[in-house]
DNA sequence: CGAGTGACCGCAA
DNA sequence: ATTGCGGCCACTC
């Protein structure tokens, strides 16, 4: 399926690799914007999956895209507590300093 | 075709 | 531990 090759120049655009990392991404997990940069090839991209995100298709899980200190999103549309009420629906959590529990094992590892 | 902007990341005080 | 600043690639005006 998605035979990306690292080392190899990106054939289609970072946009619609992400849209298929996204679309992977199995429910209960969460991943971080430079996780999901770096997977594209792009690792220091981390930024633009944010502004990906946000002209993305809404069909996508984005509320469970994290930032790498596994925090909520600022930016995020009605802000962190509207990111943390869709997550709490994916059985996900977080605590009062707005960070996923137990984030370093809900963290997605795209390894296939 | 040039410049600006962005749901971030990592390092330096 | 927190705060501040530059940089990265792609998309829009």
């Amino acid at each position: 399926m998605w035979d990306i090759d690292p080392g190899e120049a990106p054939v289609v655009g970072l946009r619609d690799r992400v849209y298929l990392l996204m679309g992977r991404l199995p429910s209960g997990k969460v991943t971080t914007y430079g996780d999901l940069a770096a997977l594209a090839g792009y690792p220091n991209a981390a930024r633009l999956v944010g502004g990906i995100a946000h002209g993305g298709p809404a069909n996508l899980p984005w509320h469970r895209l994290v930032n790498a200190k596994g925090g909520l999103a600022v930016g995020f549309p009605g802000g962190r507590a509207a990111q943390r009420q869709l997550l709490e629906q994916d059985s996900i959590f977080c605590d009062e300093r707005w960070r996923v529990v137990d984030f370093e094992e809900r963290r997605w590892r795209p390894q296939l």
